[in-house]
DNA sequence: CTCGTTTTTGACAGAATGTCAGAAATCTTC
DNA sequence: GAAGATTTCTGACATTCTGTCAAAAACGAG
């Protein structure tokens, strides 16, 4: 049957309103105040309908990452499509990054607890098969920039380091830094100035390290950052800067 | 008192007791597979016994942390009283940074734990402290390096760029890489041929980049590596690698 | 050996998870 | 629109863990 029933729209909206307030009881109050009693108790629904949609707590924290990962797929793609040159191109990626992170600020922790706390043995194949895929994707469209730069001459690898290996690179300074951004509280105490200004020129100046033309001292890569949030990103700026 | 009654001496080595097997399960079954009743039983003490000496489960995970991380910082600082330009003193806190999470590779995964599963908010006053301190301690030691670097005229930060804001550069790209390595299994799948190794160049291209001398290309710093794991890390090299 | 102190114990209350048989709602067919 | 078939929902239940605390046991000083 092509179209569906009432009954089977109520339970396709349901599922959405449990990860809405899921991810709102996980900003409150983390991992620990996430508890299907309290989205049951929310939604006016018993608990056994909560089991209906999702096996466990830990299926419904997966399934928010997995959501929020492939929003980020949809920002690194439109990003890519940008002209340019390559390495301009993965400029336009790191605009797509940081908004990202920004709009969804508890996304990485999310991401570790996942990896860390033993959630994952818990969670279904198919969603773990569905985040492998999306993580896979995300990294596939910045690896084909660094293989355009490669093709374009503007970039020669060293030895024994792949197109792959520059992508895990860029990947961990990211992945870090939002970490570290988005669970430390005081990092100006620290003496760090400005944490997300920080990793912008950090990015840059690996670049230029590998060389990987044009330099940053030929073109003003974060001159061309609040360009990029206008036009390749317009709807995702109002959300965050009103 | 100075010295300690038999029975003083028995609850002191039980603390590390505890910690000691409260890593082992920590390790083989994560968070959720961590118990007091586990810890407890496998010390055939009853509950109440291990709960005068951590107040709940988070406590004893913290603790945890804070001693690795204290290793962690005397690595840093054995590594930091090195001879040789302040760049390659900063080389051999890459030695110390790699060789202590080779050591300890759930040690970020559990700080990570810490800082996002909600479970810094039921830990003591006083650990947290002893977390933060042991943390800017360890950033004080590369901020220190970075800063002989500057007043030796062999770097130059640029504009708005504290020394505080390399070291989080820093900081970010190796808490995010050795995160990545620990729990992700089949980076290899992912194209990644070493990441260890891929971490060290990616870390010498970005101080190239930043223009701290002696560049990479005119000193070698990952033949410096070897070299240093012999000189300064024996035992540690002797604990990894047989 | 005795008595005050410290330490240990395990029963208990509370909170959350995941299950499942029966109740309720919904859909299908005539 | 009503009966019967099917799907969905419910809340009580067993289980597992946490953290507490009064009573019991072990300890140490004199």
């Amino acid at each position: 049957m092509s179209t569906l029933t009432p009954k089977q729209q109520e339970i396709r909206d349901r599922e959405t309103r449990i990860l809405e307030v899921a991810r709102r009881l996980l900003d409150d109050s983390g991992y620990l105040g996430l508890s299907m009693d309290a989205i049951a108790a929310e939604l006016g629904y018993s608990r056994g309908t909560i089991y209906n949609h999702f096996s466990c707590k830990e299926e419904i924290i997966i399934a928010q990452a997995i959501r929020t990962m492939n929003q980020r797929t949809n920002m690194f793609r439109r990003a890519a499509s940008t002209s340019g040159r390559p390495r301009q191109r993965l400029s336009a990626i790191g605009v797509a990054a940081e908004l990202f992170v920004r709009l969804h600020p508890d996304h990485f922790a999310v991401e570790q607890l996942i990896r860390s706390a033993s959630i994952w043995d818990k969670t279904s194949e198919k969603r773990r098969r569905a985040m492998h895929l999306a993580e896979s994707q995300c990294m596939a469209i910045v690896a084909g920039i660094v293989r355009d730069g490669i093709a374009h001459g503007d970039l020669t690898l060293p030895d024994q380091f792949s197109p792959e290996d520059l992508v895990f690179c860029l990947w961990s300074v990211t992945f870090g830094a939002y970490s570290i951004i988005a669970t430390s509280d005081g990092l100006e105490a620290h003496g760090v100035l400005d944490p997300w200004y920080a990793v912008r020129l950090n990015i840059n100046r690996t670049l230029d390290g590998f060389q990987w033309e044009p330099l940053s001292t030929e073109f003003d890569y974060l001159a061309q950052f609040e360009q990029l949030i206008h036009d390749v990103f317009p709807e995702e700026q109002r959300q965050l800067f009103g």
